[in-house]
DNA sequence: TTGATTTGTTCACAATAGATACAAATCTGG
DNA sequence: CCAGATTTGTATCTATTGTGAACAAATCAA
């Protein structure tokens, strides 16, 4: 958490915060040559030169090719170097873990995932995690990568500084120090967050990012949490709590929820809720997507209403967050798309004016944004401090 | 508004961070000397002593007297000179104007308002503004202090980068650029907001800021406005139109709104809903609050009713944002404190036990927040970037 | 082919913080 | 009351880093 009174700043902190600008930018635009991002950035081409060089020798970046356009010396291209490391993002779900590597330049080269039950043992879903986890770190020795860290989406209350999974209500855990306990395991920084959170992160990232600096993830499935990405940054709130969408109070006398209260968004949208609807039996996305293409009539009923309650919470997020953008995800993602265009036509009608003008609202195009973003926590602390990486490499 | 990429620092940065830094510390604790500061901050003697030396230079900061405490060389205090110059609060209300004259310290020094009336023209409206303000920067002028510039709390949604009042609805104004008018008139630098957001930023301004870094200031009156005080900044949306929380849908059936929709939270809480319930007369909140303190039986139960909504919306804000402080302010505060208990148990009730656990919901114990929250607009930007000033004036 | 243009590097310089040393001012223990 | 300990503020030197000007290299265009 920011403290309260500013940080002192001191040479190493300019070089951080220049060299950082340099490789937020190299994995904004691809490739660019040393002149390009002294000229973007505004600083002199000597600045950008020397600060190339240090991200050479530490292998975080490669000269690739010339570029020859118009008069003038061809400028020599630079990236971010694929083989600068790897980072592992890990998701913990309530019937599933997945694991994947991620080179430095954020492309996916390796995934693995397990089924589990909730009905399992805490330490029996911990040693299948752990396996995977152990999995991809030998994967990336084979490939002669450096690890960076291994980020963790967890499905529940996360204390991200302290590394403790507070409160899974779906698995049932509680107080599990699962940074410490990794990284004592792995020698390895481990990076902490709801999996609601990973999901903004992960989609983010490779979003257009001048166009999401306001985002919300809505992650709906058991549960829905939001993951709040506000002015480029993810949002936690005192705790690290912010965000628990599913518990917004939107019908005051409504239905009962598992929180204890009622009235709850999550009594009206989801999956628990379309179970309720639909007459008890648990839903399965795909196999209620595919139902709802051969037009099963009752079901479009029932999920169009629900859309309207969908569309009303969204109402209420764009007026409190004025957000740009508003991405539906999780484990309903398969049934979003038919309940997108009445959400949209609720916004239209209920959200005011001035916040809905600039908003998008869309379902996610991917399955693992959540796994992915996890693997982003890693990417993205190195990005914002690559100085200890590179003193270590030089 | 935050760019998606990061801009690049040089030694200027580092100065201005490290005198940011400073300043903002004597803000917090009063007096220091030299060698507090640098211990506090983590820098050397020799670098604060620096930077004090500029400080001193252009005025900003005095040194007072020695302070003698154990063994060793007496420290020689610092703290915020009040003659460092004074800045100009603003709040243009449905009703009133009001402003004040605050000077480098902090601390109110002149104030004058002046009614108004919704009916009257707007040039009109400027025009009384106008005058108080002139008035403000001759009394400034007359106690021989520089203008250091005029901020501006307004009801209704603010474009803060543009310096345009986009819509106020209660006074029926569009896309009056209030910046670029008083910057041309008055050659000072004027900061448009939110009259909700200059009010977090006012009560956080005097708050225990190590305790309130995520809060929530809620101005209830005619209409209902969230000034969103998150990881210390104010936060404004894309557009900055975030905040809108009289508008939050709260039973999605519920009763029809000025927005044009139903069921939103503005129509169960505040001066017009009470106003509805209680038979159609305008609200005055002295003499609502003094009938409830004789015991009005029928508006007790208006009010404990309108509590309850009150506590419900607060659910969603604790849930959503996570905040550490929830304030209740706004032309209704006098009715407020004969809603605050009940409001606190619906917390208690219906919020999420952990974003719940450490918040605190108060009334605001003052009536200027907004107006003095406005001057600190102003206070704030010279705190976070003291260099163009202090370069002024060496 | 010659001049213009762009790139990347080199070198001197400026701004800034850090390290060390030191004088000044106070306290404490005998 | 005095000598040593302690703390403060400053002076001096050094290290880091960015800037500006100059220059060689590589390309294009007339």
């Amino acid at each position: 958490m920011q403290r309260f009174t500013d940080k002192k700043a001191d040479q190493v902190t300019v070089r951080r915060l220049n060299m950082a600008a340099i490789l937020k930018l190299l994995r904004e635009r691809g490739t660019l040559a040393r002149a390009d991002l002294a000229k973007e950035l505004g600083m002199t081409r000597n600045t950008a030169s020397n600060i190339v060089t240090d991200l050479l020798t530490a292998g975080l970046v490669v000269e690739t090719e010339f570029r020859r356009v118009g008069a003038g010396r061809p400028g020599l291209l630079l990236e971010l170097a694929h083989n600068g490391g790897f980072a592992i993002g890990a998701e913990i779900d309530i019937s599933r873990i997945i694991v994947v590597a991620v080179d430095f330049k954020g492309k996916t080269l390796w995934r693995e995932s397990a089924q589990i039950n909730p009905k399992q043992a805490q330490t029996e879903i911990i040693a299948t995690a752990e396996k995977l986890v152990r999995d991809a770190l030998d994967w990336g020795n084979g490939e002669n990568l450096k690890p960076l860290g291994i980020g963790v989406g967890l499905a529940g209350l996360v204390d991200a500084e302290g590394g403790t999974l507070v409160y899974a209500p779906t698995l049932g855990w509680k107080n599990l120090p699962l940074k410490q306990m990794w990284e004592k395991q792995f020698s390895v920084p481990v990076y902490l967050s709801n999996e609601a959170n990973t999901a903004a992160l992960g989609y983010y990232n490779y979003a257009d990012r001048s166009k999401a600096q306001n985002l919300a993830y809505l992650s709906i499935g058991v549960g829905m949490a939001a993951g709040l990405m506000l002015e480029g940054h993810l949002f936690g709130g005192t705790g690290g709590f912010a965000g628990q969408a599913g518990h917004m109070k939107i019908r005051p006398d409504g239905e009962p929820c598992s929180c204890g209260d009622h009235g709850c968004w999550i009594t009206e949208v989801g999956l628990t809720a379309l179970s309720r609807k639909t007459g008890g039996q648990p839903v399965k996305p795909d196999e209620t997507a595919q139902a709802l293409r051969d037009g099963d009539a009752q079901l479009t009923a029932v999920v169009a209403e629900m859309a309207e309650m969908l569309g009303i919470g969204i109402v209420n997020f764009i007026n409190l967050f004025n957000f740009d953008t508003v991405i539906l995800g999780g484990a309903m993602r398969p049934i979003l798309p038919f309940m997108l265009e009445k959400a949209r036509s609720v916004v239209d009608q209920r959200a005011l004016k001035h916040p809905r003008a600039n908003v998008r609202i869309k379902v996610s195009g991917r399955d693992d944004d959540s796994v992915f973003g996890a693997a982003c926590l890693v990417l993205d602390s190195i990005m914002n401090d690559p100085i200890p990486l590179v003193r270590s490499m030089i």
